[in-house]
RNA sequence: GCCGCUUUAGUAUAGUGGUAAUACACAUCCAUGGUAAGGAUGAGCGGGCAGUUCAAUUCUGCCAAGCGGCACCA
């Protein structure tokens, strides 16, 4: 997918662009004012305030069209500079044009650019001349609210493109189809992997029977690999006491983003939005002695939050999810080796399923905004430090983003891009010297004094859900044999005549822990093999005449048009080593 | 939650102020087979609640769910 951003070429256009959006929305909206137009990864956007008048879809072409006749005019745009006071004065009506002029340091000089009728404080540069700009699409609009504050007043946004010429942007926008056709919702409809109903409930996941295998394959596999790392696990129950939140500060900060509170018999309950609090309690049910740590508590966790209605996402972001969370309990001195451990132990694990595009992130906290977070600036800083440090040692490449720490202390995520280009987190490693102290969490050093751990939050595969969701998108919904939910299908080539000889190798196959089944429907061989090709599962095998006299099988795989023929034994023998390899 | 849009059979879509169509899937029957759709017949549909109207799937309002963004994301 094009950066538009990055590329300098692309950047300057799309800048040039969202100026001749501006002109057409002026033209068509005489009264519109005019916030900030950037170009962004994805293409530009123009901010603008119509007064009480929005910005509908049928609206889109319009303005396109508008923008076709202004560009056609072939107006040079030309870059003047006046002095900040100046612009103040010339700008005096439009308080947008004043906020931002006033933010700029006195004294300097404010560039402007105009073409034709129109004229925008800029920065540049710019494109020389209109007629630059043919190949545009608008794509999308909406809503934003001014300076990204929920309590400001909503601006419309008109989200486009332009590129150099007819072909790019064809294939650009060609680009965009193709990406809606791996989006996790439809995959996971068309592929019977989950569902929602309006009845359940919005943002509540059911998994049928093709995603629960899924789901139970990755949660085996993930329990494995902690055990290998020293993990315990434990389960812990999904309704609890409110007093568990208060204590942990959760309930203050976060009682919005929790279902409602229930109120029975003078005690108030709560369904659990994460499981941290319970592994603090479990922690400090008995006594720890230095020697004993770390201890790592590990739990493949329901977990329930509830989501803004608009940010539901399939099983991207949903009201009802597993984590697949563990907090680690250790003396200040392990910090370092246990971050780096659970630092590979996710680069371990990206590896097994292929995943390449992901980058790391350390999410620290916004100083702008001290009062959101718990504990002193020392020790943030600290914290945030000893994650810095860690991350340029292991030599793992990150970028750092303010504002993305939790509360309770900054975190190493782990960020993947979705097929319609959201920014998510997968994985996370977070520091927390607060929750040690709120539950007065303790262990016995080897002077015999009691002294407080430090908690760190982990989760691999984050949520399960997310997980799966950002599986079917990499994988286009091809799963890997290991994790496919059908791994194969026997088709007998006349279903009457070697149905038997289907039950044998599907008893083989069965021995071997293989999810198959046989289809011997009253159907064409060719109608049964399409049908296992579109429901994407990954081997079919076919028996008739001559492979029941040879115990032998005619092994297709999917994508591909040839058909293999071997023995049964080597068959199986093949299918073991790639399941055990997770190829 | 905010701005805009959408909602027709199991799924994907078409169409209309006079209660609806196509494909696949499904059921029954025929066909009994060698790698992406054999044939016939059949059943099944307007998100919910109001309003306008002689008449609403179609127009209006409210609600819900979904979609694109914004905000949020422990």
């Amino acid at each position: 997918m094009i950066n538009f951003k990055e590329d300098e070429a692309l950047n300057t256009l799309n800048h040039s662009c969202a100026h001749l959006l501006a002109q057409a929305v002026r033209h068509l909206y005489p009264q519109a004012k005019f916030w900030v137009g950037p170009v962004v990864e994805e293409g530009f956007y123009y901010d603008i305030d119509l007064g009480d008048d929005v910005i509908r879809d049928d609206d889109l072409p319009r303005i396109e069209k508008e923008m076709k006749k202004c560009a056609k005019d072939n107006k040079r745009i030309v870059r003047t500079e006046i002095t900040r006071e100046e612009a103040l004065e010339q700008f005096k009506d439009d308080p947008y044009k004043v906020d931002l002029i006033e933010r700029m340091e006195p004294g300097t000089n404010i560039s402007m650019y105009t073409q034709g009728d129109f004229t925008d404080l800029c920065r540049g540069p710019h494109v020389e001349s209109t007629k630059l700009l043919k190949n545009f699409k608008l794509i999308k609009h909406s809503g934003a609210y001014w300076k990204g504050d929920e309590h400001n007043k909503v601006l419309q946004r008109i989200y486009g493109v332009c590129l150099p010429t007819a072909e790019e942007l064809e294939a650009h926008l060609k680009d965009l189809e193709d990406a809606k056709l791996r989006d996790h919702r439809k995959l996971g409809k068309d592929l019977s992997i989950f569902m929602f109903s309006e009845t359940i409930g919005a943002g509540l996941p059911m998994w049928l029977p093709n995603g629960f295998t899924i789901r139970r394959i990755l949660s085996d596999y993930i329990m494995d690999k902690e055990l290998a790392q020293g993990y315990v696990h434990v389960k812990t129950p999904v309704v609890v006491n409110t007093k568990l939140y208060k204590i942990s500060g959760h309930l203050a900060h976060y009682k919005e983003d929790m279902f409602p509170i229930m109120e029975r018999d003078g005690e108030e309950f709560c369904l659990r939005p994460m499981n941290c609090p319970e592994h603090m309690i479990m922690y400090r049910s008995t006594l720890h002695s230095y020697r004993d740590l770390p201890i790592r508590i590990a739990e493949i966790a329901d977990d329930f939050r509830f989501e803004a209605s608009g940010a539901l996402t399939g099983i991207e972001r949903s009201r009802a999810f597993v984590q697949n969370d563990s907090h680690i309990f250790c003396r200040p001195d392990q910090i370092a080796s246990e971050i780096k451990n659970v630092t590979k132990l996710i680069l371990d694990v990206y590896k097994d399923f292929g995943f390449e595009n992901y980058s790391f992130r350390l999410s620290l906290r916004d100083p702008q905004n001290a009062e959101k977070y718990f504990g002193n600036d020392e020790l943030w800083e600290t914290s945030e430090k000893q994650l810095r440090e860690i991350l340029t040692e292991m030599g793992v490449p990150f970028y750092e983003a303010l504002g993305e720490a939790a509360f309770y202390g900054p975190k190493i995520d782990v960020q993947v891009r979705s097929a319609l280009g959201h920014d998510v987190t997968l994985s996370t490693i977070q520091l927390d010297y607060q929750l040690p102290e709120r539950f007065e969490l303790e262990y016995v050093d080897h002077t015999g004094t009691k002294v407080r751990p430090v908690v760190i939050h982990r989760a691999i595969l984050g949520s399960l859900d997310r997980f799966v969701a950002f599986l079917l998108e990499e994988t286009k919904g091809i799963l890997p044999l290991w994790l496919a939910a059908k791994q194969a299908v026997i088709i007998p080539v006349a279903p009457d005549a070697h149905r038997e000889y289907a039950e044998t190798v599907l008893h083989a196959m069965k021995k071997i822990g293989m999810r198959v089944s046989i289809d011997d429907r009253n159907e064409k061989l060719g109608y049964r093999v399409r049908e296992a090709q579109t429901s994407k599962i990954p081997v079919e095998v076919v028996v008739g005449e001559g492979e029941m006299n040879e115990r032998s099988v005619t092994v297709r795989r999917y994508g591909s048009k040839e058909a293999v023929k071997m023995t049964l034994d080597e068959f199986l023998d093949a299918m073991m080593k790639e399941i055990e390899d997770r190829k």
